[in-house]
DNA sequence: CGGGTGGGCGCG
DNA sequence: AAAGCGCGCCCACCCG
């Protein structure tokens, strides 16, 4: 059964069943779509989960299945080689879907139309595409939205005196406006006496000058370039960035917007809790805002709070609740794992059967572990540098299905043309800007470019997918088995928080859903893509 | 002064 | 101006 969902103003709210069923007017419609939900569980209709389903789920109900029709409508586009229009909020009440332009406002009914109109024109360009694993792709990036606005609405339990601490230890205490706090100030002092004379060190310009002066000849301030450098301002420099970095990007104002109360009724009590989002215990909450599918691999980005890029320094902060556990949980080595799979490159699939994917390749590739992981690491970025060649060239006689695999994908996006993920997303076309670069004197770039891209596309999408159909799973099992709130997720980690005692059957359900996850987009291939689940009180002892 | 861009670096 | 992919965020800097 399959619903659609249209919410109005306040409270009040249409559904349909699709295709072809009668429009019903909810006067409170997060209470109506709990009912049919207990009732009939259909997979509901959704024009864009993001902004439809948080006042749903404020209201306290909580949606098992969904289609998404934005996100559908851009995974779809890509692979028809366009890019999606963005949806129109005005419509024309006869005909269109969402994505056609048309002028007038739309009531309850109408707008149920254009749903219905949406979700059939998908389907039949589903159907024509042919590709298989595209309605599982959808079904995944639908779930992936749900889960999304879950965790916003959860949050990560985070313990802002903790926090303080840490800032403190690292930073001095918290200054007043407009000054850096005092050990970050001897720390640009330091940078100061390096160098004999007054500059700002967050300025690029006069750090490079101040080099320059010094007569070190360096082309930019990039770590990488000063790490060869002989300078006592090098090292200063490097301390004074990396905590310049958790001050501005991470630190007390940071907090101040991006962690809070918890929204949820908080303290539901041992039993069940994860029967719906946020019902977790009391406390402070790190909440920030997720982009699904925001990168063009189908990663997620963030949307403020910058949770994606949490430096390992405040990690320290988030903590489980009294009583409760974290359950972090990655993938190991995920993306040289489903190399081997999507390559189907035997020798490779045999070599997954090990915890540790670069040892068990070390005596194909080179002999230590350290250049086997460059080996792989080159092949799936196009890397050139160092060792990197020669470490590929090996790659290309160990494991030719491996290693031609992205070499294809390299050739292909190098003339222009498009890949796709094992479940069907499909790299954008190139820009027209790219296209006239190409025919340029600068043409060997862009290709280069672009190779590079689609090599390393077919990897990281396939890998963010596989998480993505993990993520799924894992979300409804937790709810099934009222086993604990999800509260964190990236590129191929999640962290569960449970009551104490539940973390043992997290762990558990955590290593099924990666299990299922394998068997969704690889069927019985014997590929091992394990994921090791930890049980920590802080996300810093995670790694 | 406000917006856009590039450098630098955090994460995977 | 990294050699090697994908992001977001902060600051300085430049421009209108």
């Amino acid at each position: 059964m399959t619903v659609a969902i249209v919410p109005g103003r306040g409270a009040e709210g249409w559904t349909m069943p699709l295709p072809g069923g009668t429009a019903t007017r909810h006067d409170d419609l997060a209470a109506a779509v709990a009912r049919i939900e207990a009732e009939a569980a259909p997979r509901w209709v959704l024009s864009d989960t993001a902004a439809e389903y948080p006042p749903l789920l404020q209201a306290g109900t909580r949606l098992d299945r969904c289609r998404d029709l934005w996100l559908s409508e851009r995974i779809i586009s890509r692979a028809e080689g366009r890019e999606a229009p963005a949806p129109v909020v005005r419509s024309d009440p006869d005909a269109g879907t969402l994505f056609e332009r048309a002028p007038e406002p739309v009531d309850g009914p109408a707008a149920l139309t254009r749903l219905q109109a949406s979700w059939l024109d998908q389907r039949r360009r589903l159907r024509a595409l042919g590709i298989e694993g595209l309605g599982t792709l959808l079904a995944a990036e639908s779930a992936g939205g749900l889960a999304a606005a879950e965790m916003s609405r959860t949050g990560v339990p985070f313990d802002v005196a903790a926090h303080d601490r840490l800032l403190r230890e690292l930073l001095g205490p918290r200054p007043t406006k407009g000054m850096r706090p005092r050990k970050l100030q001897a720390l640009a002092d330091r940078v100061t006496d390096a160098f004999g004379h007054r500059l700002n060190p967050d300025s690029t310009k006069q750090v490079l000058a101040a080099f320059h002066a010094a007569g070190v000849d360096v082309r930019t301030t990039h770590h990488w370039e000063l790490s060869s450098v002989d300078h006592p301002a090098v090292e200063a420099l490097r301390v004074y960035r990396e905590h310049a970095r958790v001050w501005t990007a991470f630190g007390w104002n940071w907090a101040d917007t991006w962690v809070g109360a918890h929204s949820g009724p908080g303290d539901a009590g041992p039993d069940r809790v994860g029967q719906w989002p946020g019902d977790g215990p009391a406390g402070t909450r790190f909440r920030p805002v997720y982009t699904v599918g925001g990168a063009d691999t189908g990663r997620w980005a963030t949307d403020g709070g910058g949770a994606l890029q949490l430096p390992h320094a405040v990690r320290e902060a988030i903590r489980a609740e009294p009583g409760w556990k974290l359950v972090a949980a990655d993938a190991a080595q995920l993306e040289p794992r489903l190399l081997a799979a999507i390559s189907g490159d035997e020798a490779m699939i045999a070599a997954t059967a090990a915890d540790d994917l670069y040892t068990e390749l070390a005596p194909d590739l080179g002999g230590e572990r350290a250049k086997a992981k460059i080996a792989l690491i080159s092949a799936m970025y196009g890397g050139t540098s160092g060792d990197a060649a020669a470490l590929v060239a090996l790659m290309r006689e160990r494991f030719p299905a491996a290693t031609g695999c992205v070499e294809r994908a390299a050739r292909v996006g190098e003339q222009g043309g498009t890949v796709r993920t094992r479940l069907g997303r499909t790299a954008p076309a190139p820009s027209a800007k790219w296209w006239s670069e190409l025919n340029s004197d600068r043409g060997t770039r862009a290709a280069t470019r672009r190779g590079r891209f689609t090599r390393n596309f077919i990897v990281q999408g396939t890998a963010a997918e596989w998480a993505l159909v993990l993520l799924a799973l894992l979300r409804r099992r937790l709810h099934e088995e009222g086993l604990g709130e999800l509260v964190f997720y990236l590129h191929d980690e999640v962290m569960v928080h449970c009551p104490a005692e539940r973390a043992p059957a997290v762990c558990a359900a955590i290593e099924a859903a990666a299990a299922g996850a394998t068997r969704t987009l690889f069927g019985d291939m014997p590929v091992r893509i394990p994921l090791r689940p930890k049980v920590v009180d802080s996300y810093a002892e995670a790694r």
